[in-house]
RNA sequence: GGCCCGGUAGUUCAGUUGGUUAGAAUGCUAGCCUGUCACGCUAGAGGUCAGGGGUUCGAGCCCCCUCCGGGUCGCCA
């Protein structure tokens, strides 16, 4: 039978207590951390949230009962110990603990629960499969780096609320039982028991809410919003996932890059006492795409692209020529340090690699020593060899290495992939710099082919640029909108945009989504209805709460920095979510089902 | 939906060409031990080889299907 409390009180965390207690009496409490019996004396360690001290029993100075019960002691258990805390003698010191230089002796001691021999270990490097550390979940999150990412992660919640705090902002939540959002990623959905057939929508995001409180003169919003995505999971993606959501009236573009900007600096420095250099460079949606192959690009390294449609254009490589009559392009990266003499393998895997991204294949010219190797020089007059090099910045030793494509888009996703992936293996991304910039100049609107339309980058709710608007009706593919992006070490960590605030530009952006004005109204009436009363301008962003503390904590997984997260089925391994249900519940919903019963 | 990787004691793994009773480390249990800190020593327990089917005299190993987990492409306004 456990120990109850009795009137025991904490004293002190166990990595707490420091010279000032030594010779004093404290009070902790605890999980046992580790066990070591020598027969007349044994040692417990004792861990909390703050680490580990460790508890000295020593037969000859204890009750009998005490000593018995000490020696009962196993992983996991939970026990309070009175006792004084001592500095070790020299020689007993354990350098590698942070409370090495002292120990509790122990004077008196209460069990209040005992453990079944846990199934994982609690400690760091720990090589257990992630389904059984999800499965016993509460365990895992005992080990001390968990905790040390659950608690940066309130620290960054923390910094949060005080910055947007003082600038001004008010937290106000909004509803998570919405209306259905068309258009964008699929929606959870909630079925209504009051009005049977009908259902509710999980927020993709507060998008709507937030532009009616601008609406309603809450000119600065802020909130930390758990949002809702049914797609596929992803090492970084969550369906359920936490944004630092934010809106503002009465500013334009510069306002909002300059609060946000100002935010990440703060967060930077309190969390890692990193110096963040304001104002963050800016680079056009064009230009990333034209230099890095993405429109999250890590510029901590080199390896940009280099289009050299120009100089191939007539040569006789049908494989190149193709692409570019097709209205593509062919673009290398210029790999240095001697890659010429990457053996034949490394450049086969790199060609497998690319045909991820729909590449059909990767041609490759290595300047080497003794001459060019190069997979279509024979179709290329010694001119236009010269005309890439010199494009490409290539010398003795360098390695080029090309994608060709009817679509720009395969181009730039392969490349830009090729980029990553190259710098990854050749160690060319330093580890301790932090690369921030904001992406800027985005289209306004993606043309899909499949559906013959277009559709919003961002959302339909999107400004365009003011010197573009004239485009909308007669090249809406060159209409740029005043979205934006913020990358942090090529992760999109935030985006956000200025917002549509007269009536006829949004009714003019519905018609060029193909819209009929019923459909639009059907879709987004309330909001229609209510931009006829006043609508501040305005516009705001969201952080990507959770990746932002991956990359605080360099954590690899985004379930690392989430208490619960789901697996890649979108299941809890811990509760079984989600789970079949009572007929009853289903009869209550009008909600009839093919999937299998319970 | 596609591609790739993985699943053997509680945990991490090994398991040869298909061949006797499936091993190791660690953890666990018991005993001994007063300065351990990866404590040590002695003894012991512990297996649905993910599940199902097939080939075979014989399957952890070969074949097929399913399930579970990871990465990724599509998808994610």
């Amino acid at each position: 039978m456990a120990d109850l409390l009795q009137g025991w009180k904490r004293t002190h965390y166990c990595a707490e207590p420091t010279q000032n207690e030594v010779g004093r009496e404290v009070l902790l409490m605890g999980w046992a951390d580790s066990w070591r019996n020598l027969g007349a004396l044994i040692f417990i360690g004792l861990r909390d949230r703050s680490g580990v001290m460790q508890i000295t029993f020593d037969e000859s100075a204890l009750p009998k009962e005490t000593f018995k019960l000490a020696a009962t002691i196993r992983n996991e258990y939970v026990v309070a110990v009175k006792g004084t805390l001592y500095e070790r003698a020299q020689g007993m010191v354990n350098e590698h603990m942070a409370t090495g230089k002292y120990e509790v002796r122990a004077a008196e001691l209460k069990i209040l629960s005992i453990s079944e021999t846990p199934p994982i270990y609690i400690q760091d490097d720990l090589d257990t499969a992630e389904q059984v550390r999800l499965k016993y979940r509460y365990l895992d999150l005992r080990r001390p780096c968990m905790q040390k990412n659950l608690i940066m992660r309130n620290k960054i919640t923390q910094v949060t609320h005080s910055y947007f705090a003082e600038k001004g902002f008010l937290e106000i939540e909004t509803p998570m039982l919405a209306k259905s959002t068309p258009e964008g990623a699929r929606d959870y959905l909630v079925p209504s028991r009051v009005q049977p057939g009908k259902f509710y929508a999980l927020p993709q995001s507060p998008q709507q809410f937030k532009q009616l409180l601008m609406l309603a003169g809450y000119d600065r919003y802020m909130q930390i919003a758990r949002c809702f995505r049914d797609e596929d999971l992803r090492a970084d993606r969550q369906p359920e996932f936490t944004q630092i959501d934010l809106e503002m009236s009465f500013v334009d573009r510069d306002d909002v890059l300059e609060v946000n900007e100002g935010f990440i600096a703060r967060l930077l420095k309190e969390t890692l006492d990193y110096d963040v250099q304001l104002p963050l460079r800016r680079l056009s949606y064009q230009e990333a795409m034209d230099r890095y192959g993405s429109d999250k690009p890590d510029t901590r390294y080199g390896l940009e692209l280099c289009d050299v449609s120009e100089a191939v254009k007539d040569c006789g490589f049908s494989v190149f020529t193709a692409a570019i009559e097709a209205g593509g392009s062919v673009r290398c990266i210029n790999v240095k340090d001697g890659a010429a003499q990457f053996p034949r393998k490394k450049l086969d895997e790199l060609a497998e690699f690319v045909k991820i991204y729909r590449a059909k294949g990767l041609a490759w010219m290595g300047l080497k020593a003794d001459g060019l190797q190069c997979t279509f020089a024979k179709f290329l007059t010694e001119d236009q060899i010269n005309v890439i090099q010199q494009k490409a910045g290539a010398e003795q030793g360098d390695l080029l290495l090309f994608v060709a494509d009817g679509k720009n888009s395969v181009v730039y996703a392969a490349l830009g992939a090729l980029r990553q992936e190259v710098a990854k293996r050749l160690n060319l991304v330093p580890e301790d710099v932090i690369d921030l910039l904001w992406v800027v100049d985005f289209p306004l609107l993606e043309y899909d082919e499949e559906e013959g339309r277009f559709f919003a980058m961002h959302h339909p709710f999107t400004s365009p640029m003011d010197e573009d608007i004239e485009y909308m009706d007669t090249d809406p593919g060159r209409v740029r909108a005043k979205a934006y992006d913020m990358v942090m070490n090529g992760n999109e960590i935030g985006g956000g945009s200025i917002r549509i605030h007269s009536s006829q530009l949004q009714e003019k952006m519905f018609r060029t989504l193909g819209f009929s004005k019923e459909e639009a109204w059907n879709r987004f009436g309330f909001l229609m209805e209510a931009f006829k009363y006043g609508p501040p301008p305005h516009g705001g962003l969201a952080f990507g709460l959770d990746r932002l503390v991956m990359l605080i904590t360099k954590a690899s997984s985004i379930r690392d920095v989430i208490a619960f997260p789901k697996v890649q089925t979108a299941s809890c391994l811990m509760t079984n979510a989600p789970d079949v249900v009572d007929q009853k519940q289903l009869d209550e919903l009008c909600i009839a089902t093919t999937a299998p019963k319970a």
